[in-house]
RNA sequence: GUAGGUAUAGCUCAGUUGGUUAGAGCAUCGGUUUGUGGUACCGAGGGUCGUGGGUUCGAGUCCCAUUACUUACCCCA
């Protein structure tokens, strides 16, 4: 049989390991120095706890799970039943599935959140950081199988926790050198103007449709929209709010703009039709607080941009939204994304617990840093073995086993050469091959001086040392 | 769901208008070299040309179907 994967899944070699962890590494330790704490929820979950949360794409791309031993069922009408409807429609069947493998992380805490209400402290914030699936076409950048990171603060309204993740994205793609565009919008303002112009069901049509301003054109936005549905006036009165402002779409463009951002966000209270309308103007009063309070430490790495159209599929963002995305490079995809959620626990019987949250990913963030060559040089060097036991027979290789142990102890990765060989070369190669840089050489006139042949691999220099000067040597 | 592309050795790929026994580089193993690697030279193993059918005297090459992979749209991390 030929091996294979599932398509959409990939396996991890030690060079990709070694640049995941060093992304993983980062994120974690600031989780960490924001104090958030760490959380893990199983891979599956009852398939209702997922569905109805992500928006209708979002919940066919659920991974179901067959429900095992249904040769054994007794309800064989039932079941045939439910799998010929199933046929014909996208619709959920507890009959055939009853679990599903987890979409997002966000969904899962909150399900988390209901049921340890009694043993957390609130506000609570949490991190966690596992994979997640989607049954999702796969192309570049876009896996069935991917790890999130997330960071999430839950049971605080205040703005301050906003504020805080905004510090921590600075700081994190800061230190993976990483140049950003943070993209801030409002589900308030998106939802304002969908009230007024008497469409609020159809928010998410309208975000989706603008949002292609860029690729389609004015015109082709305006064919999208009166294909959902609205009608010349409702289009009239959208572009004068959306696009009238400089004929785009972002209002203002980083922090040196905070004043620009500020004025262009007022210019759409006191100038539009939008103005009158009161959920529209909480969310102008909350980004304005944001761009009022933002701190970033460098603001040429780390842009922040209020961008009207950015919608964000996932049905439970209520209040402000977060995208990133990377400004060099050909290679472009959202690297993060997130967003205030008023009600997510309600659903499960605790209301009123607003909470706030963002998202690493971690595979594109990968792949966003191969492109543009921002791993460390020495990156495959760091964690690697330091030192290679070559011999020569059982008895010296034995012997072996005895130095490694006490090189061990000092903390100094090494490994000996498992096969027993006369040929130097090959044991020599096999240390090259692995980057192992100090090859330690012990035949029989070694093992009875205690004096070792120890080579730098690199500069192809020898000498000799006993033990301790060994230690001592590699410790440095 | 829609539209393209690709499929030949472990890997990356050549293979001409259809024509003898399908090639190269890298990798692997052996040798030159039985206590010193990277280089060099010599040699070896490894292929039902994705699968099924068709056209033809003859198919890796042309046609049809099918599967897998891949890219873009949609949506998303």
């Amino acid at each position: 049989m030929k091996p294979s994967i599932p398509r959409g899944t990939r396996d991890f070699g030690p060079a990709e390991m070694q640049k995941r962890q060093y992304i993983l590494n980062i994120i974690r330790k600031n989780f960490e120095l924001f104090a958030y704490q760490p959380i893990e929820t199983p891979a599956m979950e009852n398939i209702g706890t997922l569905t109805g949360k992500y928006g209708d794409e979002g919940d066919q791309l659920i991974f179901k799970i067959l429900n095992s031993r249904i040769h054994e069922s007794k309800n064989k009408d039932v079941l045939k039943k439910e799998f010929d409807l199933s046929l014909e429609s996208s619709r959920n069947s507890e009959e055939l599935t009853e679990k599903a493998l987890r979409y997002d992380l966000t969904v899962p805490f909150a399900r988390f959140v209901v049921m340890n209400q009694h043993n957390l402290t609130f506000p609570f914030k949490r991190y966690q950081i596992q994979p997640v699936w989607r049954a999702d076409r796969p192309q570049k950048g876009r896996y069935r199988e991917f790890y999130q990171c997330d960071a999430d603060v839950i049971g605080s309204n205040s703005l301050i926790n906003e504020l805080d993740l905004i510090a921590l994205m600075d700081k994190s793609f800061g230190e993976l050198n990483i140049p950003v565009v943070l993209k801030i919008n409002n589900r308030k303002i998106l939802a304002g103007i969908a009230e007024t112009i008497g469409a609020p069901d159809k928010m998410i049509d309208i975000a989706v449709a603008i949002d292609k301003v860029d690729k389609i054109g004015q015109q082709g936005v305006e064919n999208e929209l009166k294909e959902k549905g609205f009608t010349k006036d409702q289009i009239r009165v959208l572009y004068g709010a959306i696009l009238v402002h400089g004929g785009s779409v972002i209002y203002g463009d980083s922090l040196r703009d905070k004043n620009n951002n500020i004025n262009s966000l007022s210019a759409l209270v006191n100038g539009t039709e939008f103005g009158k309308n009161e959920t529209f103007r909480k969310g102008i009063d909350e980004l304005a607080y944001l761009f009022n309070n933002i701190e970033v430490s460098d603001s040429k790495k780390f842009r922040v941009q209020f961008d009207a159209t950015l919608a964000r599929g996932l049905n439970y963002y209520t209040g402000t939204i977060f995208e990133v995305k990377t400004n060099a490079g050909t290679f472009t995809p959202s690297i993060l994304g997130g967003g205030r959620y008023d009600d997510l626990t309600g659903i499960f019987g605790l209301p009123n617990m607003s909470g706030v949250g963002i998202s690493f990913g971690i595979d594109r963030i990968y792949d966003v840093m191969e492109e543009l060559n921002l791993f460390p040089e020495n990156i495959s060097k760091t964690a690697s073995t330091q030192l290679l036991f070559a011999h020569f027979d059982e008895v010296t290789q034995s012997h072996c086993i005895k130095l490694a142990g006490e090189l061990r102890k000092n903390n100094i990765s090494c490994e000996i050469y498992p096969d027993v060989t006369k040929k130097l070369g090959k044991q020599f190669d096999y240390a090259n091959k692995k980057n192992i840089p100090f090859v330690c050489t012990v035949g029989s006139n070694e093992m009875q001086s205690g004096v070792y042949a120890l080579k730098n691999m690199e500069k192809g220099e020898q000498q000799q040392l006993n033990l301790t000067d060994l230690i001592e040597f590699l410790k440095k």
